[in-house]
Parts: C-alpha cells; structure tokens; sequence
DNA sequence: GGATATACCTTGACAGACGAGGTAAGTAGT
DNA sequence: ACTACTTACCTCGTCTGTCAAGGTATATCC
C-alpha cells in the first residue's frame, strides 16, 4: 500500500457504500476491488473493514445476511439500504465540496 | 462551519505549512485565514490547532519565538523550516494522489 | 464595570484505523 | 497424510488526531 491511510480516513464507509450500490457483495471482494481499483495503492486493513461494517448496520444504512454457499469458506452478504442510498449521495456531496476547500487551503499562490 | 472535519483531517498540518510558506504567522493569524479561505465553511479548533504546531515543531518541520509586541496580547510567531518545505511538497503530491484515488473508489458507474 | 476581541495554552474523552491475533473450509503439491 | 496457501470471517488492545471545556492575560468600547 503506498497511500497514507490518514488520507482516506473518513471515505471509508462512503467508498464500502459506492461499492454496495453497483451490486450486493462480502468483505473480502469488496476489499479486493478496493485493491485493483485503486491499482494496488491501497487496501483496507480488515479490522477497518470490519469495523466500518458494524457500523454502517448499527446506522441502517446496509443489512446483512449470510450467503447459502454450498462449497469453500462462508460468506456474510451485505446489501445497501434506502437510508444508506441516501448517506451516500450526502457523503459524495460533502467530498465534493471537501475536495475543493482541501485545494483552496493547501496550495501557495506564485510558488514553483 | 459548515464542514465536517473528519474529511479535513490528515490534512491540517498540510494546510498550516502552505500557510506559512506564504508568511510568517501566529496561531490565531492562521486560524482567521483559514476561516477567511474557507468561505466561513471551516475552522480548525484550538486544541487542534496548538496540537499541531506541537507536531510540526517536533518534527523540524517549523520553528517558534515571541513576537516582541509593545501593546496588545503576546504573540508566537511560526517560520517553516527547509525541511517543512520539503514535507509540504510531499504532502500536496499525495494529496493529488489520494483526490484521485478517492475519486475513483467512490464513484458510481452509470447511476444518475 | 462589563462585554468583546485578541492571543495563548492544557486536560480528558472519543472515534476511526491498525497490528496482532484467532477460527474454519477448500485447494494444490509432494 | 501432511504442508502450505487461499478464501473468508471476526475481535481485542493500542495509537493518533480532534474536540469540548476549561483556563490565563491584555486591550478596547460602551
């Protein structure tokens, strides 16, 4: 992993959301996709995984439920709420505006 | 403030070491800035704050004195350091690293 | 005198991330 | 049969940055 963690700290329940939207899935794929998205940048650590899932249950914005697989480990299934529709599309207009303010704040003006 | 600051932080130092690669300044100096920059949407705390210069100092990133102001409250000025110019450049690169990478990971394909 | 602004600082609590550990089932090679 | 690896889950204790709440002191305005 070469990006710093203090710098996702805070997206990782808006990016685990991002993820359930496209389709239902588990920790383990979700935190492969995470990996080749970010081409092999980043990955979550699973006790933050794990944690951020508990989480995002306790405030309704996911449900779980154990799959039926009939071979190979057990996987627990996790699916986005309505709720959890709408936290997202608040987190990714808090990032937005975030995003541009981090810009405005960090950078020197006529410095090369 | 309008901001939440969970999506600041891991920046904070950042933004104070492009502060002072501007000018020389004092802690409430900054933070009015900031504040300034920002619009009114955000404003570090001042335990935050202090804390952070705390962190800055130990590392070498910036240095301390006492203004000598003949009226008014007492001042402590901040000077960046060469070192403090070398970690703000590394700390910006990352930052266009990280914008990207978030961007990516919380973006949703094909959803109006 | 009292309120407000400037300007500094500290302590204790909290929340998210992480290191380090664990459980369990399947696969591949020797 | 044994060993190693992959998939897949989970938890506990620690660390770090932020914050609420408190404090000190000087100067200005009404």
């Amino acid at each position: 992993m070469s990006i710093t963690a203090d710098l996702i700290r805070g997206h990782t329940e808006t990016i685990i959301l991002a993820h359930l939207l496209q389709r239902e899935s588990y920790g383990y794929e979700i935190n492969k996709s995470i990996y080749e998205k970010s081409g092999g940048q980043y990955e979550l650590k699973e006790a933050t995984l794990y944690g951020a899932f508990r989480r995002l249950e306790e405030n309704g914005y996911i449900t779980s439920y154990w799959g039926n697989e009939t071979t190979g480990a057990r996987r627990r299934y996790y699916r986005i709420t309505a709720l959890g529709d709408k936290q997202y599309r608040a987190s990714r207009a808090e990032w937005e505006n975030a995003r541009r303010l981090i810009d405005i704040l960090i950078q020197t003006e006529a410095k090369p």
